[in-house]
DNA sequence: ACTAGTACCTACCAAAAAGTATGTATCTAT
DNA sequence: ATAGATACATACTTTTTGGTAGGTACTAGT
């Protein structure tokens, strides 16, 4: 009938994934729904969360923040809070954030000439 | 206490993500876990599906058939059938899934400078 | 005493992605 | 008649990701 197994292959998947391919690994560095919008954000630049906020207005607080919690986890974002009230707090890119930057060129690139009449879907 | 909304916005906060962000726009399609791996191995040349199967060792037929179908819709993969008994069937690179060279290379470089002692967490 | 401002945190739920197990068609060779 | 080869299809489950709703801390200003 139908068995199923005590510990699935998702994990280990990934991480066969992860050391078979440096571009899954980047793919999985950058790949949060609103991480690439975030980092573009902050390539001009630190930004204190609310800009942020302000930036991306569909995103929720709970995913931003998130998302910047995982980035910076990952060596991507710098966080700088200062020790004042209300709280200051600012992100800005690390050396291997910005070192995303010729990535990202090349992925808008692409997306920009192949989205044509293509976005809406 | 909790109420749920009639529609989520997921499927909305999608349609804005991508049509903000060209960089999205690209992780959309090539954003499964094996698909990286499939534009990979096809970069030198078509192959056939039993042949992506045995390049791909850890892929269940399920994933790879459904990555391969999306991937032709996509417009990013070729799929030839020849009407023979048993089936023959070969997959190729499209004009854009070629163009995506530079993006996988940028991916590449990015992810073997900076997953050093990384990737095993 | 109360409100505003900033940057969060947490419990809960929904939707999407991935995985498991099994089944199918068709012809050739035995 | 049966098995082997090839390329799928599908029902169901698990895991992950994203969204909703609400709360917290701390101080300054009124």
């Amino acid at each position: 009938m139908y068995e199923t197994k005590e510990s699935s292959t998702n994990q280990l998947n990934i991480s066969i994934a992860l050391n078979k391919c440096p571009v899954t690994y980047t793919l999985h560095k950058i790949g949060g729904r609103w991480k690439p919008l975030i980092i573009y954000h902050l390539t001009s630049g630190p930004l204190r969360y609310g800009e942020l906020k302000k930036a991306i207005p569909a995103i929720t607080e709970k995913m931003l923040i998130q998302h910047l919690k995982e980035l910076e986890a990952d060596g991507l974002v710098n966080r700088k809070a200062m020790p004042v009230v209300p709280p200051h707090v600012t992100y800005s890119l690390t050396t291997s954030g910005e070192a995303l930057a010729p990535v990202l060129n090349a992925m808008a690139a692409w997306g920009m000439h192949y989205s044509k009449a293509d976005v809406l879907e």
